[in-house]
DNA sequence: ATGTCCATGTAAATGGTTACATGATTCA
DNA sequence: TGAATCATGTAACCATTTACATGGACAT
């Protein structure tokens, strides 16, 4: 559902290409809403069914490779995305094979098997974080109080880590108590 | 792919019907794992086929009300659940529309219209907070510390915790961001 | 007898994942 | 010239959501 605003506000943003948002989904607007490039082909094709977006004029005729396709976002697609920034959403309840897992384990009375899956997960939670962090040393160690885009993309670089935090320090907790037991 | 896990782990704690395994999930597993029972059904009939669970024998011939289908788990079921408790997984991608509309709302310029759709998140994100701490205070007050079983349950419903906690503390943060610029 | 809730489902639509296909272009 | 990469897709599958269907039991 929101995965066409997520697309509105990257092109919003930036116009680009197919592959250039499927490049900035890795890495930016993506973790907090994942597409693959086949899910961000086939949205594009929706959106400019639907009007929200158009196909920019290219340089040469044909689009090819150093000339893509590329797209922008029409005043519908502005006024559409800017309605839905505003709407009230139900919070996405939190998903988490790794608490099934340690329930599992519990319930089976296995529960010091579950200690790798921790340790990986635990690992994983802390290599999210690092690169949330460095990309906050990168890009936000100066702050202008006068910038709300600026403040604003900080905020939302937060959240990750602020969840990826919850997340590391419950794992450690987890950890020991599986040492204690 | 976690779901029927989910199920076995929920049957695994206690044998039970269709539909009370949709309740167990309402308000329990399925805190980090929501079903409909809709897909409970589903699921139930592919882990009988699969020989995980299977039919428990009814008091009388036909199943009807007071009187369900009811589903226990196989030795095969039991053994396939403690595997998968130990495999490694990925984390789940932290997804949110509230991360999104944030992000719309900074790159249309209208960062201040977000304001109720921040504050709604955040009602519903300390909602969740205060059931968990309900149930914590209710199951999880005193502590056996050689119940290792009590120990591990009171341990998923931290992290329910610690997660919202985070959640609550970001859209704090972040209103009061908005109300200084 | 009628309406409501229980228990179990079916069906359709949407969303997301995985695997593969294709032509074109740069690079070694 | 052959390999790798770019850019754009198709197809099949799996998971999830939403809406509806059914028949029996219970309560008034």
């Amino acid at each position: 559902m929101s995965l066409k605003f997520a697309i509105l506000t990257s092109l919003t943003e930036r116009e680009g290409s197919g592959i250039e948002l499927a490049r900035r989904f890795d890495k930016s607007i993506g973790y907090f809403w994942p597409a693959t490039h086949q899910q961000i082909y086939r949205e594009l094709d929706h959106l400019g069914t639907a009007g929200l977006i158009r196909e920019l004029p290219l340089e040469g005729a044909t689009p090819s490779r150093g000339n893509p396709r590329r797209f922008g976002v029409t005043p519908e697609g502005r006024v559409r995305l800017e309605e839905w920034a505003r709407e009230l959403g139900t919070p996405e309840p939190v998903k988490s094979a790794m608490a099934v897992r340690l329930r599992a384990a519990a319930a089976t009375g296995t529960a010091h098997e579950v200690r790798h899956s921790l340790e990986s997960e635990r690992e994983q939670r802390r290599a999210n974080l690092d690169r949330y962090r460095q990309i906050e040393e990168r890009d936000f160690a100066d702050v202008d109080p006068s910038d709300t885009l600026h403040a604003l993309q900080h905020q939302i670089l937060k959240l990750g880590i602020q969840v990826e935090q919850a997340w590391v320090g419950w794992c450690d907790e987890t950890l020991a108590l599986l040492s204690a037991s």
